[in-house]
DNA sequence: TTAAATTTGTTCGTATGTATC
DNA sequence: TGATACATACGAACAAATTTA
C-alpha cells in the first residue's frame, strides 16, 4: 500500500488518470493479492485526497482494460488471465486446436438457417450473390469459459443438413465428415481486433468493452473449393493465435 | 436526426447505455455526414431530456469503441477508417507486405542499446539468459500515420552494429542484409491484443483506451539459427493480419 | 490581434437505486 | 434487516482548446 499517498495535481494530466496509474501498478506489484480486490472506492477516494467520482473514474479505465472488474455489492476484482493458444496453419481444426489446453470442449449450435447469400460471403465463397447457403451460428465453450463465438456460412446445396450434425457433434470437422468431406484445409484467415458488441457481450459473458480477436476465414476442400467462411469472434483476454510457419 | 427523441427510463438498462445505442445507429445511418460530426454535448443532452454527463457517459463508451473521438474545443468528430492489411508468411518482411498500399514508408529508429538477454528474450533467441543482446526500438508510419511500434532482439555477436544500419535505412531487411544475412524466415508468430499502454499510446499517436494488435515474432537464418526477437504492436484500427496458408 | 462564444475536459457535491453480505 | 459497496443520474463550476466575431 506504499505507493497510495496523496495524488500531486499535476497540469496537463488528469488526476483521474494519474490515480488509474498509481493502481495499476499496485496491483501489477501485488500488493492486493491476499484480498484479490482493490479497496473499496471511498477507502481509495481517502488515500489519494479526491473526490470518490475520480476514484470512480480511474477504476472505470482499468475495467476497460479488463485488469479489474467491478461487482455491485462485494467490491472491484481484480482479473487474472490465462490464455487458450489457439494455433493457425493450414490444418487449422478448433477441437484439436484447444484440445490439449483445456479438459471439456463444448461446441453448441446457437441457429442453423438456409439464406441466400449476401455480397461479401458469396465472394468469399466464390458463389453467386444470392445463391442459398446455410448460416450456422455456434458458441464454444473451453473449460466453461467462452472462447469463441462464430458465424459460418457453407454452400447450401452440398452442405444443407450441417446444423442437425453439428449439434449433436459440437464438431465441425465431425460435421464436414459426417456430410462426405473426409478432408479439408485452410486457405485464408485474415485477423483484427475490435470492441466487443452487445450480442457478443452477451454470448461471450464479457464485461463491456471488452477486446475481441477477429477472425474471417476460409476452407476448402482438397481441389480448392470453398466449403466454409467463417466470422469468428475470441475474447482478446482469453485467446491467443500462433502462426507456426 | 429522427431517432434523437426523449429517452424512457427502462428498467435494467441504464440511460447512458441507450443513449450511446441511439448515437450509434445514427452515425451508422449516417445522420451527421455532412458536418462529420455529433452535435455538441448540451445539445444531444437537450434532445435526450438528460443531463450532459449522462450524454458524455455514452460518448465515452462510443470513443473507446473508437467509433468517434472528442477534441476539446471543436467537438465529437466522427472516425472514419481504412486498415492496412499486413500479410504474415514464411517470408514476413514488414516493408514488402504494406508496400502495396502506402506511397509513403517510414521506419524510424526510437533507440538501440546492448543489454543482457532477460530469461523471456534468450528463450526465444534460444541464447543463454545474460547473453548480450541488441534491443531496438522502432516506430514504422505509412502515408504519416503510425502503424507499428516495435521491440526487437537480435544476437549483439552477430549484429552489433544494427542500429547505425537500421536508422540509415529504415528496414530490418536491408539492415540484416549489410550485415550479411542475404535471406531470413519467418519461423513463429503469436497474435494477441490488448489495450495500449501509456508510452504507446503517445508513440503510435492513439487516444487513451486504444486497442493493439500484437505479434510476438522469431525470425531465423536458412538453417533455421533464431537471429531476431520482436514483439510488435499495431493500433487494431489501422492494421489487420492476413494469413495466406 | 483581440475578445467573446462555443465546446469538450475535469472535479466536486448530492441523491437514489441495486446487489451483496 | 441493516450495513456496505458499486451504479446511475443530476447539478454546478471552472479549465482548456478551438472557433468565430
Amino acid at each position: 500500500m506504499t505507493d497510495l499517498k496523496r495524488v500531486e495535481r499535476r497540469a496537463g494530466v488528469a488526476l483521474w488518470r494519474q490515480i488509474a496509474d498509481r493502481i495499476r501498478e499496485a496491483i501489477s506489484r501485488g500488493d492486493f493479492d491476499e484480498s484479490g480486490m482493490v479497496p473499496p472506492e471511498l477507502v481509495l477516494a481517502g488515500q489519494f485526497g479526491v473526490n470518490r467520482h475520480t476514484v470512480r473514474s480511474a477504476l472505470a479505465a482499468l475495467a476497460q482494460e479488463g485488469i479489474v472488474q467491478a461487482v455491485q455489492g462485494r467490491g472491484t476484482l481484480i482479473v487474472r488471465k490465462e490464455r487458450f493458444n489457439f494455433p493457425i496453419s493450414r490444418r487449422t481444426r478448433f477441437t484439436e486446436g484447444i484440445g490439449d489446453q483445456a479438459r471439456d470442449l463444448q461446441g453448441l449450435l446457437l441457429s442453423s438457417e438456409i439464406e441466400p447469400a449476401d455480397p461479401e460471403v458469396a465472394r468469399w465463397l466464390a458463389l453467386e450473390a444470392g445463391t442459398p447457403v446455410v448460416r450456422l451460428e455456434a458458441l464454444r465453450k473451453a473449460d466453461g469459459r467462452a472462447v469463441s463465438r462464430s458465424t459460418a456460412w457453407f454452400p447450401a446445396e452440398r452442405f444443407k443438413g450441417i446444423g442437425e450434425v453439428f449439434a449433436r457433434s459440437g464438431s465441425i470437422t465431425e460435421a464436414l465428415a459426417a456430410l462426405g468431406l473426409g478432408d479439408y484445409l485452410r486457405s485464408v484467415t485474415e485477423i483484427s481486433a475490435t470492441h466487443a458488441e452487445t450480442a457478443d457481450i452477451a454470448a461471450l459473458e464479457l464485461t463491456p468493452g471488452a477486446i475481441l480477436l477477429v477472425t474471417r476465414a476460409v476452407n476448402t476442400d482438397l481441389s480448392g473449393v470453398p466449403i466454409q467462411y467463417a466470422v469468428t469472434r475470441f475474447p482478446a483476454d482469453r485467446v491467443q493465435f500462433t502462426i507456426a510457419s
